[in-house]
RNA sequence: GGGCCUAUAGCUCAGACGGUUAGAGCACCACACUGAUAAUGUGGGGGUCGGAGGUUCAAGUCCUCCUAGGCCCA
């Protein structure tokens, strides 16, 4: 039977034809008009549906569904029905709270449209929670949106068409604030869109904004918290700064387009500094010696505090006569850089020759010396002006291998000051321009100053201490930072900051890293853990508008110091006597309103009038701190719920969450803040799991790129392959495993066509067969069908890797099983079982339908929206979503059934391939097939050869022992195998002799069953024989299995090859149907013309075609007009069908 | 410039301790099978394991150098 769904509609002459099916050398007669009832409503399957084209009166569900329109209508019905809800409030959160799991949503910002990278993260943000509430957790899940920060400032003066910080000061911070705010949530439709289409539960209601008062007011708890430990200090951060937009600039800026970086011509010099150590060190005296460095930022010579050697680097004093004094100098520099300088130190030496070098020594053996720095102004420094190691940060690649450092204009230059204990100098305004007590050179703008000095230099005159010699002046190109928006070179310049002094409990977030479970689990003491041994102290302030306040209070004069720092309305309500209040008059702690609030200071003694002012410092918090409290400040925890995070005697707590998702990068991003945050305030991890996932590349294997176009559009892909295809794509790649993964058409295609097809069409097959027997299956394991059985206990099995895949957070693992147990599924059991769906075992549908029902529910985390559907379909429920996580223990273990499917497939397989070598066609029958060794398999019973039998088309299967004399008889020949390993130790050079001759048949085993090699006795466990498939005969082919091997009879007789033309007759025959655009059920005139091999093998088979074919008329003849085809071998037949 | 990682089939990746015929999936070709299936089965082509040295009886694997790419920090 091979109907289509109208099938019953043409019952009669189905009816009158009982018992046509193949295989008649194993009848199962069977009338089928006992079980038909045309009058009895006709469909059984699907139960229900969303698609309104189905008429239940007709039925049938499509065999090729259209997935995005049906993933629409899955969606409607959810909307409709409020099933997400519904999933959370059939979960309890259990008396002591103990049966939530939490989730936290890593926020995303949305002034973008969403990618594949959001998309992705989304996807396992939806896989986590629908699995858990399966599991019968009550799973809440808030959506989260980061809403401060630079990306929003910058959207907004875009918008705005301003570009300076002077200018938001102009227009007003409110009105500036107002934007930002406005630009924040700019896609937030959108995002909703996409995630909804997505079919990802996420409760978009109850979501949290970090720009709420209840946030941010947790945000600035924490810092008071902080603050009050002591983990909170005040410094300079050294960022690249751009002096003509007045405005420091964050890293990301640098990397905003690729014209930031472009050649630049800055003026070089080498300069030396004279020693002012006494006496000798190592016994060599340095005084009066000049220390040669060498930098392309003459303006930071002014500030000049340290000198920085490497301590392995090797140097050298020479001796040469300086230009500017005249008289001969001594010069300290790098002996590699020596070369380097031959025309100033030794112009007049011959080629070759070498310099007059008269100390040698190691940078570690210079450390300590102090020298005059060159310009005056901050003599007497404490500290400075000594000769420091930088390790990492001296090189004799260029320059002179000692390196000028000015404190607060470069990160390393700020690292080693901070290390020496030496106090950064900032005496450049926020304009670019020199300030006091750089007098000389006051007002002027850092890079037009550098004439000035050099000019200064080369004179030793103004500010220039005496002794300072300029030996070299260059042009120097190389690739600097440029302002992104004015193009204007930039600076480094440290600007005030407030850090968290990470370093002090770092060894603390190391000790916490170990209760996270991470996936993959190389990232614990791979990239995070390594990130956290290195941690720094984290600046957590920058000089801008938009963003959780600094909570601090300083009093305006230093001569009264003072400062508050504040961790909630309620202590800033105390001292102000009001609340920051916006325009409309609502709480709110953005600036300006924050700034308003000033009071007089209480330790100023002063009266009213003269006395000093608290003022709020600038600075607003970094978005990466508030990103980092979201874990209490979503709950606005400590002023609300509490006890719910914290717990209390009865109850459980809630932190740390159970579970986060982001990308690997978080590792420096949100999952590190979290911890910082987490481990500073509760002494915890802020998660027990977290997954982190590779990067989305596009197409062409590069970093996605809306320019390069180089992926294919979301929503393109939404409309034409839908949101579970995508899912599956996104879910089952490497991405999961920590590798990245290239996104292309392709490859979500093939997604569809590996599991959404498979998937699909084992429902359409159950329906199509249930439909045409018109027969209710039911939830049952109990069939003894040894197929029934065998898919019961691979479920069973599926059913477990899948929990303990999903247990684990492995993803991708839940993917791949799933996609094996679909193709054990569909090409094995179900392929083989279709004569029994055809004869209506009730056993056989049952199984299938239980089989299914399990499928929906195990696959139901990983496509939402197809598995509703045919579980729907199934069974007529509600929702997969609300039902529970089957458990393995309810379908019957047979590991022995197992093995033994296991092995008959791997005996069609073996003698498929025999076939094939013997250019034997699988619609030619053979005598029989001869199984030996396969102790897999039992011998009498269990149905085991019928399925053989059926599957490669012989007429007898026989199972033999290994031992059976009649098996020694077969041609299998043995294999000497040498064990490199283990004889190549012992016999060294000669082992290679060994396996020469065990590959060149020059070996041999000797009567007692030693074993001799190119001329060399081996010893036990240095070789191995093996089994392999030897010359057979021309009735005989051998092929070998992984255990035994099996013996295929290749003699064609006569009565063999008749029937095997009638096979290739009635496939013939259903082509022409095919090509002839009948129905499956249509009823066919038949004539079959040929020679006298046809026609005999027509007229044998005369039953087997007719029924085959549904021919109900049939006729061999001489010759006839129809399909000319080729049967048998090399035999010509002519088939013409014509409607009965 | 520094640190870390990667380089294996057309593509994506596996290849404990070094062991002699380097694998898988996808793609490709041929044949087989096909009235649930967009499938499936069998076989095949395709590799100087980034390059050059070295250690060893034996190197994709260990060592050195080089090249290219990625990430992080400059």
């Amino acid at each position: 039977m091979h109907g289509h769904r109208a099938r019953w509609t043409y019952a009669e002459p189905v009816e009158a034809q009982p018992g046509w099916y193949r295989g008649e050398s194993r009848p199962r007669g069977f009338d089928r008009r006992n079980h038909r009832n045309p009058r009895r409503c006709p469909m059984t399957y699907p139960k229900v549906t969303t698609d309104p084209s189905l008429d239940p009166s007709k039925g049938g569900v499509p065999a090729s569904p259209r997935f995005p329109e049906l993933e629409q209508r899955v969606l409607a019905y959810w909307a409709q029905d409020g099933t997400f809800q519904a999933s959370i409030d059939a979960r309890d959160a259990g008396a002591d709270g103990g049966n939530e799991f939490v989730f936290y949503d890593g926020p995303p910002f949305a002034n973008g449209l969403p990618h594949y990278g959001h998309l992705l993260t989304g996807y396992v943000k939806d896989i986590v929670p629908r699995y858990q509430t399966m599991r019968g957790k009550r799973v809440e899940r808030r959506f989260g949106w980061d809403t401060h920060g630079l990306p929003a400032e910058l959207e907004a003066m875009r918008q705005l068409g301003i570009k300076t910080t002077d200018e938001i000061h102009q227009m007003g911070i409110d009105v500036f604030n107002a934007a930002c705010r406005e630009s924040v949530m700019k896609y937030a439709g959108e995002w909703r869109d996409y995630v909804t289409r997505q079919a990802r539960w996420v409760d978009f209601e109850h979501d949290y904004k970090t720009l709420n008062p209840d946030y941010m007011e947790s945000v600035i708890w924490a810092f008071k918290t902080l603050f009050d430990k002591g983990l909170i200090y005040e410094g300079f951060r050294v960022l690249p700064y751009c002096w003509n937009d007045e405005t420091p600039l964050s890293n990301h800026e640098l990397r905003m387009d690729d014209d930031v970086y472009q050649q630049r011509q800055d003026p070089a010099v080498t300069v030396g500094y004279t020693v002012t150590s006494a006496g000798t060190t190592d016994g060599y005296d340095f005084c009066g010696a000049k220390l040669l460095i060498w930098t392309t930022t003459p303006w930071t010579l002014p500030s000049n505090l340290a000198v920085m050697v490497g301590s392995e680097i090797d140097y050298v004093v020479v001796e040469a006569p300086s230009s500017s004094s005249g008289s001969v100098e001594r010069f300290i520099l790098a002996e590699a850089r020596v070369p380097a300088y031959q025309k100033e130190l030794y112009p007049d030496l011959e080629p070759g020759a070498e310099p007059p070098i008269v100390w040698r020594g190691k940078g570690a053996d210079l450390l300590g010396l102090t020298y005059t720095p060159p310009f005056g102004y901050y003599l007497g420094h404490e500290r400075a002006f000594r000769v420091v190691a930088a390790d990492d940060a001296v090189t004799t690649t260029d320059g002179t291998g000692l390196v000028h450092t000015a404190g607060a204009f470069g990160e390393v230059d700020k690292e080693v000051t901070d290390r020496e204990g030496i106090e950064a100098v900032m005496p450049v305004g926020k304009d670019g321009k020199f300030t006091a007590p750089v007098t000389d050179y006051l007002g002027l703008q850092v890079f037009e100053a550098n004439k000035p000095i050099i000019q200064d230099l080369k004179n030793v005159s103004g500010p220039v201490t005496p002794g300072t010699v300029l030996l070299r002046q260059e042009s120097y190109e190389h690739s600097y930072p440029h302002c992104w928006r004015c193009r204007q070179p930039l600076i480094y310049k440290g600007v005030s900051s407030w850090f968290v002094e990470v370093t002090a409990f770092k060894e603390r977030m190391l000790e916490l890293n170990e209760q996270i479970r991470w996936v993959p689990d190389h990232i614990k003491h791979g990239q995070f853990g390594k990130w956290l041994e290195n941690a720094r102290d984290w600046s957590i302030t920058r000089n801008r508008f938009w963003g959780s306040p600094v909570p601090v209070w300083k009093s305006d004069d230093e001569a009264y110091p003072r400062i508050d720092v504040y961790g909630s309305f309620e202590e800033i309500e105390r001292d102000f006597g009001s609340l920051p209040l916006n325009a409309d008059g609502e709480r709110d702690l953005h600036r300006p309103w924050v700034d308003e609030l000033t009071r007089p200071n209480p330790d100023d003694p002063r009266p009213e009038g003269v006395r000093s002012t608290m003022r709020r410092v600038d600075d607003v918090l970094d978005v990466w701190f508030d990103s980092g409290s979201m874990s209490f400040a979503q709950n606005h925890y400590p002023f609300e719920n509490q006890e719910w995070f914290d717990g209390t005697a009865v109850k459980k707590g809630h932190f740390p969450g159970d579970f986060i998702v982001e990308y690997i990068g978080q590792t420096r991003g949100w999952f590190y803040t979290l911890h910082i945050l987490a481990t500073s305030l509760f002494d915890k991890p802020a998660f027990s799991s977290c997954v982190s996932h590779g990067i989305v590349l596009g197409s062409d294997g590069n970093k996605m790129s809306k320019s390069l176009r180089n992926y294919p559009d979301v929503s393109e892909v939404f409309d034409r392959d839908g949101a579970d295809a995508m899912r599956w794509f996104l879910m089952s790649s490497p991405i999961l495993r920590g590798g990245n993964l290239v996104v292309t058409e392709q490859g979500i295609r093939d997604s569809v066509r590996q599991v959404m097809i498979p998937l699909w069409n084992s429902w359409y097959f159950f329906q199509l067969y249930a439909n045409a027997a018109q027969l209710e299956a039911s939830w049952s394991t109990e069939s003894q069908d040894p197929l029934d059985r065998y898919i019961l206990a691979k479920t069973r099995a599926y059913v477990a890797e899948m929990t303990e895949a999903l247990d684990l957070y492995h993803v991708a693992d839940a993917c791949e099983a799933t996609q094996r147990f679909l193709d054990v599924l569909t090409n094995w059991y179900i392929r083989r079982s279709r004569e029994r769906f055809w004869n209506e075992e009730q056993g056989a549908f049952d199984t299938l339908y239980t089989v299914l029902e399990i499928v929906c529910r195990v696959t139901a985390p990983l496509l939402p929206l197809t598995t509703e559907e045919v579980w729907r379909g199934l069974t007529g429920g509600r929702s997969v979503h609300l039902t529970d996580w089957p458990s393995a223990e309810d379908l019957p273990a047979d590991a022995g059934l197992v093995e033994a499917m296991d092995a008959v497939r791997d005996v069609c397989s073996a003698t498929s391939a025999l076939r094939k070598a013997r250019k034997l066609r699988n619609r030619l029958p053979l005598g029989g097939l001869t199984v030996v060794g396969v102790d897999a398999l039992p011998d009498l019973g269990g149905g085991f050869e019928e399925i053989i039998a059926d599957e490669v088309n012989v007429k007898a299967v026989r199972l033999l022992a290994a031992e059976d004399e009649e098996a020694k008889g077969y041609g299998v020949e043995q294999r000497l195998t040498v064990n490199a390993r283990a004889a190549g130790p012992r016999l060294g050079k000669n082992v290679q002799l060994a396996i020469k001759g065990s590959k060149s048949g020059d070996w041999s085993v000797a009567p007692d069953g030693t074993v001799t090699a190119g001329g060399l006795a081996l010893a036990e466990g240095e070789y191995s024989l093996e089994t392999v498939a030897g010359a057979a005969s021309d009735s005989q082919a051998v092929g070998m299995l992984s255990s035994g091997f099996v013996v295929l009879d290749t003699l064609v007789t006569p009565e063999l090859a008749a029937e095997g033309l009638a096979r290739d007759l009635v496939r013939a025959v259903q082509q022409a149907r095919k090509d002839a655009g009948f129905n499956v059920e249509d009823r066919i005139e038949l004539t079959i013309a040929g020679g006298a091999a046809v026609q005999d093998a027509a007229r044998t088979h005369e039953t087997l075609i007719a029924q085959e074919t549904l021919a109900t008329s049939y006729a061999v003849v001489d010759s006839a007009d129809g399909t000319e085809v080729a049967v048998g071998e090399g035999e010509k037949a002519t088939v013409a069908v014509a409607l009965a």
